[in-house]
DNA sequence: TGGCATTACAAAACCGCTTTAATTGGGATT
DNA sequence: AATCCCAATTAAAGCGGTTTTGTAATGCCA
């Protein structure tokens, strides 16, 4: 890494340096020690008078004293920052989480950096290295396949599970895989697509599992011709977006062979499929049904409406900052291994009964 | 993607405390101000030979010295961090926007935190003191009304551009709807609907006017009938969502008032219009034509595929970054007050002749 | 041979805060 | 009256770097 210099920057808009601790201490005729207790009101300050104490406050209130982050930062050793380290912030599946994330932190008084490596190996490596350096607490990866060992707390989304000392939160796939399929065999559909997820997400690899698993419960077959990976350019991984869905649907249709619905990894590629779909002159639900995955946004309002199941993205996003905190802060408690959220099935306008012929 | 080898995260025995730059002194036999000097590459090392230099770096290496991120920032007195402001993280404008702010940021050393106020006026007075205190060296403010002066560099993206000394970056509102409305009237629309941005935002305002001045010069009235501003809870003010745009659909076809094209203020809004004007048994475009703003990821991929604004999103962003950073470094270079990018009009399904009758 | 750069490093001050150990001046105890 | 304790502060030692100033040793030239 260059570090590039940069000089310093101009205080024109700063005429008055800020107080420090010293001027502050000076004015008010005291030790920098004894404001020091007040203002953090530190276990010593059981030894100082109200009196003393209200000056302290009053007198820091109206110089506006601000303590200096580094200098405190460099004598606490802890900077109250954390790391988060997506694929990319722009999927709404991230920012749908970090929403999640974000707001657990800043209310437990942390902040954060974000940093998305786009699915590059050389930034996967590099990035936790650099916020490493930055003096972060703990991270938080959200399906971020990081190797190497930190040594810092964290907590993993949609992650595998086998890493020891790592929290790992994630929805249920089992369940959730398994309450789609449930829905689209109770409508009568036996030849059932799948669109698997991209390689290397390990939702793809869990999900893939619990479709195999619910296919099997419920007496169905899963066809390898009837089920694809979604591809993404290699070059450049980029965000997942409907095209994705849309030239993979296509791939299917080309293949001749038949099928009477779908489950899309996500509701992006389920809109990109719906869309193939309906250009090659099918109805959706009537020629084929389409289930997504996540209940995005716009899910409700498509049409047709998309049945899809829903992620607690949110929750997972602050079971994670939780998770993360609570493990900064103890240090040694005992970490669980796996936490595992609910997804919910929502039923909408995209799945129906299996055409009859 | 090559398997390196993963040394087990050795949690108990971690405690290995890092190298400090005395350590490393000590080790090489120098002191910590030649140490110091070589790894910086500061100008004092012009005085020092290429032997010892290389003996520097080859020990720091060997023992992974890593330089303390608080110590440093103390002494240079910066921490290389800014922030960024947003309303809501989980919106995919702002998402978008980030992403176009973090390629430049991080390409320049920099790491950002985020805040999202939510439209909350106490978070948005509060976020900013939190952020300066933490010792960021600019901001970014992302739709954001920040009243209070703030003592370091400032660039707003879609904020209020009178402002003195912080750069505004917009997209160009006068060209975007002026496009946008020549399209509808090239096709014949005369009794447009208009759906305004929420109150507070700057964009609205702007683009409001910009829809003023080129309906003024196509020719074409704009009617107060058929222009609703979209509501949003005031208490909890939440993400755009297509459900604001749907109600607010149905209120402009409950008065009853005759209209052949909608222009809505963004893409989601549009989302949920099309959806309540087809569950009014309107057909999109044939009856009423619908031009969205942002150009959001899944527009292509609607049904109808969605005519649209295009926003140069992570432009906006990158533009953003670049500029804080040249006002970090510079302090004191003449300021733009306003830099607008263009927009683009895509034209896709949901625009179309108006109906004859 | 003295004067003067130059080279190659080291000492020490400083950044601004936290924290531990020490200090001071009563008041209570013996 | 000497001792001890306690309340109220403070001095000083870090935290881990950067930077200014200093210094010993060498080379160069007159």
């Amino acid at each position: 890494m260059t570090r590039t210099r940069v000089p310093l920057p101009s205080k024109s808009l700063s005429p008055a340096k800020p107080v420090s601790l010293r001027t502050l201490a000076e004015y008010l005729k005291l030790s920098p020690a004894t404001v020091s207790v007040v203002i953090n009101d530190s276990p010593a300050a059981k030894a100082i008078p109200k009196h003393t104490k209200d000056r302290v406050l009053q007198a820091a209130r109206k110089l506006q004293y601000r303590p200096n982050f580094f200098a405190r930062s460099l004598s606490l050793k802890r900077g109250f920052m954390v790391g988060v380290l997506v694929p990319e912030i722009s999927e709404g599946y991230a920012a749908a989480i970090m929403r999640g994330i974000e707001d657990q932190l800043l209310s437990e008084g942390y902040f954060y950096f974000v940093a998305s490596h786009r699915g590059k190996p050389d930034l996967i490596q590099e990035y936790p290295r650099m916020l490493i350096d930055r003096a972060v607490e703990g991270m938080i990866l959200l399906n971020t396949p990081v190797l190497q060992a930190l040594p810092v707390p964290l907590v993993v989304i949609s992650g595998h599970h086998r890493t020891p000392g790592v929290t790992n939160i994630t929805v249920d796939n089992k369940k959730a895989t398994f309450a789609a399929l449930e829905h689209l065999v109770g409508l009568g559909h036996r030849q059932i697509a799948f669109f698997k997820g991209h390689r290397g997400s390990s939702d793809t690899e869990y999900r893939w599992r619990g479709v195999l698993q619910a296919a099997a419960k419920l007496g169905i077959k899963v066809r390898p011709e009837l089920t694809i990976q979604l591809q993404r350019e290699v070059e450049n991984p980029g965000p997942s977006v409907p095209e994705e869905g849309y030239v993979t649907a296509q791939e299917l249709l080309a293949t001749g062979k038949r099928f009477t619905a779908l489950f899309a990894f996500n509701d992006i590629s389920a809109i990109g499929a719906v869309r193939a779909f309906r250009d090659a002159g099918l109805r959706v639900p009537e020629d084929v049904s389409v289930v997504g995955f996540d209940d995005i946004q716009a899910a409700a309002y498509l049409i047709p409406r998309l049945t899809t199941v829903r992620q607690p993205l949110r929750q997972m996003g602050e079971m994670a900052a939780r998770q993360l905190l609570m493990r900064i802060s103890n240090g040694k408690g005992k970490v669980p291994q796996l936490i595992s959220l609910a997804p919910e099935l929502v039923v909408r306008e995209s799945t129906g009964p299996a055409p009859s012929s």
